[in-house]
DNA sequence: CGCCGTCTAGAGCGACCGTTCTAGGCTGGG
DNA sequence: CCCAGCCTAGAACGGTCGCTCTAGACGGCG
């Protein structure tokens, strides 16, 4: 059995996936981990902030490392992209429609009243811009453009995830895989910048 | 000065951006646009579920006339999509990081936990992507090319608000309208499908 | 065995939540 | 002038929130 801590991280990850940060209770969480309050408390003095920021913290280098594998497993980097999205996709389907990434919802909730979470968000979100990043560099696109096309990534990825549950439908990770891969595609074969 | 209902409606939806849905408290809203709480159940019975919904549609009709106001103002397709970031850029750098979009907040807060809150945001999504593809289309797209860039296009939007809100910067925004614009100006040049 | 730091247990705090209720002002038509 | 209607006013409800506190269970080490 995982460690309590461990176990208040993926309940709490959980529940933000389902209904985000300020509609889940400590309650909820104590129920959900089977830890009790106290608990929660003694591993987290700072409260549902110190606990929000710790599951920010842990999924983000969870999918930066998930990114990183799954990158790698194909040759052509516009199949990578897509192959993501899809992979998304599946998942969406499968969880019936929790949102597959609780960072996007606990950034949009605290981007304004809370500091702590929106640095940890940022930071989550600057290192997946950065692995794409690199992965693009490495694939031969130069390096402002693979910074772009990195940001764009991410952005859309996250977009996707809300069209897509708030939709009940797949078409909008699809559609972003078709497209994002095709501007990879155009990214490589043309190395210089395409500004107007 | 506005109708009590029209007031409610508009401090409901900058609270909303500002915050989400669970964070704004019927007291903050009463205070907000002058309304008791017994005005805010005189217009909505159905409380603030009932009143979520009404901002949702408001707001989403809104931005759909702003969206084609904005994008004829262009001769040419793809500047009207950059044109439509860097404008939403400069929205969010004015109201210093408020979330230019209070629906993509509530449909993530909401689409696994009410179904007439996550009903109301498809529909908002829905109308906005008809509206890129009709434009799409208009500009000599090919129909199920325009479909694909239309949905591609909001849910980047949407995800661009989430990043660039969080990391405090126009970057993403800035990616976003021209990688947009290329994919438009790709689609025009080759109206076949580019499927792999 | 006895001790101590780590972790768990759960009652209880004040504050605020969404909602309901009754009563009173205000306005236009008879 | 009166009165019926729409709208406002604000107290009050039960419930739940995040959080604090004290007490005890557990296990490794001297």
């Amino acid at each position: 059995m995982a460690s309590t801590r461990d176990r208040i991280i993926t309940a709490t990850n959980e529940l933000f996936r389902r209904q985000g940060y300020h509609a889940t209770s400590l309650k909820e969480i104590s129920v959900a981990s089977g830890a009790t309050i106290g608990s929660i408390y003694h591993f987290f003095p700072g409260g549902k902030e110190a606990l929000g920021v710790a599951v920010v913290e842990t999924t983000g280098a969870i999918y930066r490392e998930l990114f990183e594998t799954l990158v790698a497993e194909f040759d052509d980097p516009a199949t990578s992209y897509r192959q993501f999205c899809l992979g998304a996709a599946a998942v969406l389907v499968e969880s019936e429609w929790l949102d597959p990434c609780p960072i996007g919802g606990v950034a949009r909730e605290t981007a304004n009243t809370s500091e702590p979470l929106r640095a940890a968000s940022a930071a989550a979100f600057d290192s997946w811009v950065e692995a794409a990043n690199a992965h693009l560099q490495g694939v031969g696109v130069a390096p402002d453009r693979a910074r772009s096309l990195a940001t764009m990534f991410v952005a859309t990825i996250e977009g996707t995830f809300v069209l897509s549950r708030t939709r009940r439908s797949t078409e909008p990770l699809e559609a972003a895989g078709e497209h994002l891969a095709a501007l990879v595609t155009a990214a490589l074969d043309e190395p210089a910048p395409v500004d107007r």
